[in-house]
DNA sequence: TAAGCGTTCTAAATCGTTTAACCTTTTATT
DNA sequence: AATAAAAGGTTAAACGATTTAGAACGCTTA
């Protein structure tokens, strides 16, 4: 009892495999009468269609995108930002019957499916640097998120924009001023970069923030102390813990944080307020990309909100268009209560 | 500058076809130095290997498995159970280098990737009923989890004993117990069941915990009223919120409220505190799943940890054997101070 | 010498479609 | 009435691989 076969379909009903196949995808191409007649003929006899596979290497489309998330999946899923992304990305899938494959963005290379899936969402730049080079060498569609790839259409926010108006809200002229930043420097845990080389600085997003920062220091008269700026390599709270500690031990203490993404901010708050130090009063801070915990916190958090869902509809819907002009996406900044 | 094709090397290297598909998928088929040979050459000439799109249509296989989630993506990918399920699975098919089709629960049909994907991981009851009938009709392998499928293997808990377990170790003679449960009802809104007709009964974890609470209150001697149990339609928070106002101001109020997941708990406990009572000296709470936040609560959860990692990964590697027996995890009673 | 055998490779069928090119028949245009 | 265009179908060549059956070769053995 195998599965039928167009083949087959088309012998039992007396018609040529052309005409069923172009029953199911050109309906221009034949009769609305036999066009129905065949559909309901292929219903009576259990033939669902055109079997997929076969359709992929014939058509070279898969209706599959694959999402290129940019660390391992197995951390990546579990980041609320990159969770509310994929979310926006899914629902434009679904609603243009697409679907979506789950790729780490550590993997050693896309060979293994470059072949059949239609394009990539590439969301933050690859773990593994060659990624990015295979992606850009093949050609198929690409769209990338918070970073850049040489030519191809990118969904991003101003970072360097709102980063110099979140600390332009929170500095004071006189302030002490440090950075717990992301991914600046190649280094496996937390620590301060001093003189350390930058990384990647062209298309990573968060040298932009560090841009926005640094701009915003030196209109209020602040020197940049690389002492002062630390370097997580994730975005993940263990990494933040450690850097609020060491951060608020130092002293003089700075007066005022300012955090490249909420997930630090919130843990430094929360070390700051353990520590029994006055916020804003003692100390200000601020935090990057306005996830829902943000907002919850007592005193709730200065930070710059920006839509992950809208990014992942966007990226979405931009892939899907073919087209290949980039987008700057709007953000708010929330003042919030600690600054 | 088209693709290389196995065709345009067989011809450049002046071998057959078949010799240089062997060259990569078995070994057995030549000789190695041969092998080698030709890997080399295909390297030098830029051949990346055989094309996957015509390998998954001629072998019937794709390493991809379709990972079927409860409902829509737009909200399992938020929930943090789901989404530590997802990491357990991904990380067992990356290292099987499998590709992972997040697909959505709620979808009209499976036939659009049925053709291609290798199988089916199944996580929680479809919400679309016809897709678990369209998942058992189909010949690929499906493993299901956190609910029932006939003939298909199931990673599961005992839920029905965890839900009794921790029923019993919350209630004392006497106590007036309400329910908050899942599912259990077909209903859009948060509502008390009365006597409306169960829904999917068999199948359903939720019912099997149900089950196990009331195996609890009846050995206690107390009485199950179903307008005493509330039913959620969905595990998010705002329906939670407004089956723990509901519970709350009900009078008398209930000792003991058991909650199907911790998510329904968490939502209670904050709840109760604001109304200023004491737990748990004057109303005591159990949860469902151990997720972090639940560790983290003042007073902290009493609930069932069962591991979603864990759960993920076994699902993946049971998929993979091809085997077809269930399998029952471990789970966990944490008595927590709200008991 | 011929048969037997293991090794290494090739030819050709196959997987299940899509689609360009072609052939009829019907309808519209002058 | 003659011709062009459109409609409705068919044929057969792709798409890019895998795999079975068997050819050719060199070798041993009776």
């Amino acid at each position: 009892m195998k599965k039928l076969t167009l083949k087959d379909v088309a012998k039992q009903l007396g018609v040529s495999t052309a005409t069923i196949s172009n029953a199911f995808n050109r309906p221009d191409q034949l009769s609305a009468n036999k066009r129905t007649e065949i559909l309901e003929a292929c219903k009576e006899i259990g033939y669902t269609g055109p079997n997929r596979a076969a359709q992929i290497l014939r058509k070279g489309q898969s209706n599959i995108v694959a999402l290129v998330l940019a660390d391992s999946l197995d951390y990546m899923v579990t980041d609320p930002v990159a969770n509310t992304f994929i979310q926006g990305v899914s629902r434009v899938l679904r609603e243009n019957q697409k679907h979506l494959l789950l790729y780490a963005g550590d993997s050693d290379s896309i060979t293994d499916v470059v072949d059949f899936v239609d394009g990539f969402i590439c969301y933050g730049a690859p773990r593994n640097g060659s990624l990015s080079t295979q992606l850009n060498q093949q050609s198929k569609p690409v769209v990338t998120v918070d970073f850049n790839l040489e030519g191809r259409p990118a969904i991003n926010i101003d970072n360097e924009k709102a980063s110099y108006e979140i600390a332009k809200a929170a500095l004071r002229p006189g302030d002490r001023a440090a950075i717990l930043g992301l991914r600046l420097i190649d280094s496996p845990s937390t620590c301060r970069i001093y003189d350390s080389p930058l990384l990647d600085a062209e298309s990573s997003i968060t040298h932009r923030r560090l841009d926005g920062y640094c701009r915003a220091l030196k209109e209020m008269g602040i020197e940049v102390a690389t002492d002062w700026i630390w370097n997580l390599p994730e975005n993940a709270g263990m990494y933040a813990v450690q850097a609020a500690r060491e951060v608020l031990q130092s002293s003089p203490r700075p007066d005022v944080i300012l955090c490249m993404s909420d997930i630090i901010a919130l843990e430094l708050l929360q070390c700051a307020l353990t520590m029994g130090i006055d916020i804003p009063g003692e100390l200000r801070i601020t935090g990057f990309d306005g996830i829902e915990e943000a907002a919850r916190t007592r005193p709730y958090m200065a930070t710059v909100c920006q839509s992950s869902v809208e990014k992942g509809m966007e990226a979405a819907k931009l892939l899907l268009s073919g087209d290949n002009t980039s987008m700057s996406l709007p953000y708010e900044i929330k003042l919030g209560e600690t600054i």
